[in-house]
DNA sequence: GGCCCTCATGTTTAGCGCCC
DNA sequence: GGGCGCTAAACATGAGGGCC
């Protein structure tokens, strides 16, 4: 196992599933390479991988962790791993779950970041927390339970800019109402923090910033799918519309306001493994 | 000519083998 | 690690043949 290899069994083990394009798009210069690597780690057992039948054409595998790698990751922080049948149904639901592909959604931002920063000098996602650690870090730190729950947690810095911000990923499965009232929460509970909203559409994101009137929206930003999709351009780049009365244009992820707020983060994730390119995020 | 059936080829997206 | 080209999978489409 390289160091690299090792680097993707911690973040996997943090974020449960990634496909190919994400992996390549954290540690590998192409698609191909990465698609190379995962072929052989799951051959020799590192990785499992599954992937459903869609027409036309093919889907791409969604790689997790095998045992023996939940076993290695468990040894190497010193810690008893679940069991075989344990993580045997783990996988299998994490296959049939109905939020694989909110997963995959949130895992493919950090990931796209992480690629923007790679191609940038004096850029780097420098914090990857998911749900469940930002989840717990919350309520240890805030004693915030239910009113808030990020799918995930990131700091970004771009030059002298440094940018912390919490990912709420919508898939329009969720009413305008639900999302209008994590924006009253995070109000109440982390006022000034950013709070970045990935819409699926533009027509939504119209309908959202409307509801946004009279709410908190303190530090709320919106961009789209179908934005990043017809513009070409990354998610740290000039796709994100700032709530509020003020300026109408898209800003950039490092102009964004910055909160001044770290999450610690009391689990595992940072110095698992020697990172093995400057632009790497600590994930947990 | 119209209908039905079989077979070959094209399409699309992702994975992979081989060579350098 | 890069380049080239093939494979997998399932459907769409068109050509060709047989029958009435």
């Amino acid at each position: 196992m390289t160091d690299r290899d090792l680097y993707l069994l911690d973040v996997l083990a943090a974020h449960r599933v990634l496909t190919a394009e994400q992996v390549a798009a954290l540690l590998y210069p192409s698609v191909d390479r990465a698609q190379r690597r995962l072929l052989a780690l799951t051959r020799r057992g590192a990785l499992e991988r599954f992937r459903a039948r869609v027409y036309p054409g093919s889907q791409a595998w969604r790689y997790t962790l095998s045992y023996p790698a939940v076993q290695l990751v468990a040894a190497r922080r010193a810690e008893r791993p679940a069991s075989r049948s344990a993580h045997n149904t783990t996988v299998l639901r994490l296959a049939r779950s109905r939020t694989l592909e909110h997963q995959l959604g949130v895992n493919g931002f950090f990931t796209s970041l992480a690629r923007d920063a790679a191609a940038r000098p004096l850029t780097r996602l420098a914090n990857w927390y998911s749900e469940s650690t930002v989840a717990t870090a919350l309520q240890w730190d805030h004693g915030i339970r239910e009113a808030i729950r990020p799918d995930g947690y990131g700091r970004w810095i771009e030059g002298p800019r440094v940018t912390t911000f919490f990912i709420e990923y919508d898939r329009g499965t969720e009413s305008l109402e639900r999302l209008g009232g994590k924006i009253t929460g995070y109000a109440t509970y982390l006022p000034g923090m950013t709070v970045l909203y990935h819409l699926h559409s533009a027509l939504r994101e119209t309908h959202f910033h409307h509801k946004l009137i009279g709410a908190g929206r303190e530090g709320v930003a919106t961009t789209t799918a179908e934005l990043l999709a017809a513009s070409g351009e990354g998610v740290s780049g000039p796709v994100w519309l700032p709530a509020g009365p003020g300026t109408r244009r898209r800003l950039r992820l490092s102009e964004l306001p910055g909160s001044g707020f770290a999450l610690q983060a009391n689990e595992w994730g940072a110095g698992t493994a020697p990172i093995p390119a400057p632009h790497l995020p600590e994930v947990a």
